[in-house]
DNA sequence: TGGTAATATGAGGCTTGCCTCACAAATCGA
DNA sequence: TCGATTTGTGAGGCAAGCCTCATATTACCA
């Protein structure tokens, strides 16, 4: 049971040229794990994508494993930035703004949130650090969703956030369809779904 | 532009001992990339896991590639012999029953749905066979929906059946949520989600 | 029963990718 | 300006994984 990832000297950055070269680390990160998958991309691309040399990469990532990790911090940091801007909307508008305003929102951070979902599907068992965020995500929408729903019972207003962020990754791919009149299509289909759903969770919120 | 795939002799089975030991190669390797994912499961393990010798699986399989085609082949099939099933009830039941119907069959055929899965998404461009297989699938769907709901026009039926196949991810995932009231609140909420958006359809159709 | 085609087997070749290490350059504090 | 600390750099060690090949064994057929 001792601390896994120590290495040799996973040491921070000092100063600003450490700060920003790590920055550009993770950014090239957060861009191939997107694009490729854990497993298919390569720390020598990371490196070259971020214009680094491979020894600086590991001189403050001592692995793979610990650059996943920052990845998977940068991502979340702002996915949930971003749910703070709907938050407002949330709370009062009437729900085909508010699905709007959820698509929308979604379109703008598609990278990060494909970044998070290989990282958390491929690395399940590694790192618990991944269902710690799962978790405290679906708290996030699950309070959104409390302000706007005040009359559910919290189960169900939990039950229902849990569902709404599976229903994210059905947009991701909606965007990702090649085809633009399909996209569109499918799109106004998830659109209506999203619509429908979530007044009948209004309706039950005004009955409670 | 020639043929890929035609290492030296990537021949079939000729006897029932061959075809025997294809099966069960498969067989692991539908097991093994549903859990761990194209990239993860290796053919070491695939061979291990059918208690056969490496050199047996590529007797068969001249590439990984070519498994993973023949493991596609058949999880297709076996989805589609699922999706057969169902037609039946989904010319005439009721809305709520057939989306219990729905969600009742994708519990019994999760492996090879995720097996499917990553083999798509991990190999997208590596393999055309990948694009044709959804598209067959996506057609497959309309067509059980055009019967059940004949006055819709027949692009939104094409949309809806391509959102439906989406929500089936989601219907997997709640399956492997481990909380089971978690799972079956969640579970709860998808069937209520499904019922909404098809009662919606069917309103359309009566009225188109 | 002998001959031929099919199947069995597993040691290694070869490549790729994670990571190390020894040394060079830059930057800061005094 | 001088030492100390941080950062830069890339050749190569090492392990893992895909795949080959030479050879042995089995099953069918005339």
């Amino acid at each position: 049971m001792s601390t896994p990832n120590d290495r040799h000297a996973p040491r921070a950055p000092k100063r600003a040229r450490g700060r920003k070269r790590v920055s550009e680390l993770v950014e090239a990160g957060v861009a191939l794990f997107a694009e490729k998958g854990y497993d298919a991309a390569t720390m020598t691309e990371v490196a070259a994508r971020a214009a680094a040399p491979i020894g600086s990469l590991y001189q403050f990532f001592p692995s793979k494993e610990a650059l996943a990790d920052a990845v998977l911090e940068r991502c979340d940091a702002q996915l949930d930035a971003a749910l703070a801007a709907i938050e407002n909307i949330a709370a009062a508008a009437a729900i085909p703004p508010l699905v709007d305003a959820f698509l929308n929102l979604l379109l703008g951070f598609e990278r990060e949130r494909a970044a998070m979902a290989t990282l958390i599907e491929s690395r399940a068992e590694a790192s618990t650090r991944a269902a710690e965020l799962k978790r405290s995500r679906r708290a996030r929408v699950a309070q959104i969703l409390a302000r706007r729903f005040p009359g559910l019972p919290p189960e169900r207003t939990r039950n229902i956030a849990h569902l709404l962020i599976q229903l994210i990754k059905i947009a991701a791919n909606v965007a990702a369809e090649p085809d633009p009149e399909t996209r569109a299509g499918v799109r106004n289909e998830l659109r209506t779904l999203g619509i429908l759903y979530l007044q009948d969770a209004e309706r039950a919120s005004e009955l409670g």
